[in-house]
DNA sequence: CGGTATATTGTGATGGTTCACAATTGCAGG
DNA sequence: CCTGCAATTGTGAACCATCACAATATACCG
């Protein structure tokens, strides 16, 4: 335990001025790279500044010019189905933004919104929220957010709100004629909790395909988008039917925890049973065997969130619309025909 | 496309008190819960303040106050070997703060980070920053911070800056007892890459600790802790050599990549060649086989090091010391003794 | 009823940057 | 030498919450 050297009291555009024998409009006008300022005034005060450390203060920058630069991103605790945090980020940061994180406790109350947006009022630029369930009406949105700029991602289809969302039943479209085709007639699902939008969309999208083909769901269990509950499921699943070829999984993460629930049950994929996951996160293509999964651009969730928001700050426009990205389906290892029983 | 109602202007102090007839200051006691203002008084402020929405304008509070609860956290895009970025963000919230994130390109230079710190210049309490690589001397951070507060993760044991460390040395001794307890002898290794200090802590104490038992490398291959790079150096590995008995790789997304080259090479995990991982993230115990790993607490590195910066914070003693944190051994499924030869 | 103590309310200044505008200087033309 | 014009430099006020302190109003004492 040592100690340091103590903060030394950061110069301003005053200290600066004093210090170069000039007025602080000057050095503004120098720090702004603004004409009318006589060259050697102007190196003298570039000096100064240089030897100061001079940086102007954020929070007064942001009083008088009402623009922070910042994002603010609004998510809750253990939510899936979204962009990792980090791609969110950086897509804030290429639009030149910094994003401020909130990362609020599982259920999702309104209060706990408020409190949020009430904690980074007007300091930050907009909002980009992470709303995957239905606990916030959508009324109380703008509400909320008092007018300013907001994004929302994760919801549904069809949100009459500024929002960016991946039209999952189309996904599953792409998925169920991928599996039809393959011969599968006994399909199994572990879908993600039937509250999430994206895991509902999912899991109906899912039903009505195999309506139109005649077909109904083998039996469908309801996991937590979490690898143990995937694995858990799977694990019941198998307890009362093993009749089924095709096991359609709510995301990537829980199709790992089937697959090692199927292994373990002594049934190989895709020779026994055919999997296929929902994401496409990185890991997936290594998994055993690679899984046939549907893809979410999640960077391209990222960039067009934080564009629209980004658009509907610098051009104070607030207008919305629902942009809709199309998944993409991934072919692998881990479906393969039905062989004739 | 439609439009939204437009930004009401928002109310301040004195739009309050105007509306409340008394003066600004009368209404500041009021909100922050002052005595001294007479009952129907504060009564009348407070149907005010409900009626306007007041908020207060975080950026003239921290003008003012020099607090502003909020704390940058400095990241390289791509570089793991620290806890989630929700994990940090998570802790933050439990002590109280915001956190900001700034997520730089991946070189990490000097200057990215001084641009990175004079942009959030005296907008932030303090600063947390994610160095897995040498690219910083020590020395300039003080400066580049300028006596604010700053907790480095992911930085080497024995590194003289406010720091938080998770002992790798240690985490490689439990390891490698296991390992050579159950027979192996001919180990190789996948490291992550050499420059990380994280990876090369790990590779240095397995080289150590092979020598302690008068044994040395198998082969080494260097990763960058991508699953796809664990892939690789695993086929590249067994392309010159199938005779090592263990495996020891960099971290889990790695293994799980090996994993799969070994599937493909038609081994055997832990029958043929046991393999082990660094990290424990909720998946491995679900991959085939579940891996033994050893367990990187980035709940409790997360914690303690926004609580020692939080502490930095607010009892404004700028000291310094290094928290070491000591990593745990995971036996899983995929390491077994050595069968006779 | 003057005078002090207390409760209540108000004024002024501060923090650091930004912006509109005012003041100064230098220099050419008349 | 003075006016006119541009280039340069400076002043004042604004943003909004905060804090120290001043100014009332009310209560209580002798």
């Amino acid at each position: 335990m040592r100690q340091l050297s103590q903060a030394k009291q950061a110069a301003t555009l005053r200290d600066v001025a004093r210090a170069a024998g000039v007025s602080y409009q000057t050095v503004w006008r120098v720090v702004k790279g603004h004409p009318h300022v006589a060259e050697d005034t102007r190196r003298r005060v570039r000096e100064v500044l240089e030897q100061l450390d001079y940086r102007p203060h954020r929070a007064a920058q942001v009083l008088t010019t009402g623009r922070s630069g910042m994002l603010q991103l609004v998510v809750f605790k253990g939510m899936y189905g979204a962009p990792p945090l980090s791609t969110l980020v950086h897509a804030a940061y290429v639009h030149g933004y910094t994003m401020m994180v909130t990362e609020l406790e599982r259920p999702g109350s309104i209060e706990a919104i408020r409190d949020a947006l009430r904690e980074s009022s007007r300091i930050v630029d907009g909002m980009l929220m992470v709303l995957p369930y239905p606990h916030i009406p959508y009324g109380v949105l703008g509400d909320l957010c008092q007018g300013r700029p907001f994004v929302v991602i994760g919801t549904e289809v069809g949100a009459h709100i500024p929002s960016v969302v991946i039209d999952q039943a189309y996904g599953m479209e792409l998925l169920c004629h991928h599996l039809l085709s393959l011969g599968h007639r006994a399909i199994a699902e572990i879908s993600g909790p039937l509250m999430n939008f994206d895991a509902r969309a999912r899991h109906e999208a899912l039903c009505e395909q195999l309506a139109g083909a005649g077909l109904s769901l083998w039996m469908s269990m309801e996991g937590n988008f979490d690898v143990a509950s995937g694995y858990r499921a799977a694990k019941r699943l198998l307890a009362s039917s093993r009749t089924f070829t095709a096991l359609v999984v709510g995301n990537d993460a829980m199709a790992l925890g089937a697959l090692r629930a199927l292994h373990e049950a002594g049934l190989r994929v895709p020779e026994d049973v055919s999997v296929v996951g929902f994401d496409d996160r990185p890991e997936t293509a290594y998994f055993e065997p690679p899984l046939t999964t549907v893809r979410q651009d999640f960077d391209a969730l990222a960039q067009e969130s934080v564009a629209y928001l980004a658009s509907m700050v610098e051009e104070a426009r607030v207008s919305w619309e629902q942009r809709v990205l199309d998944p993409e389906l991934v072919v692998r290892q881990s479906t393969g025909s039905v062989i004739a029983a």
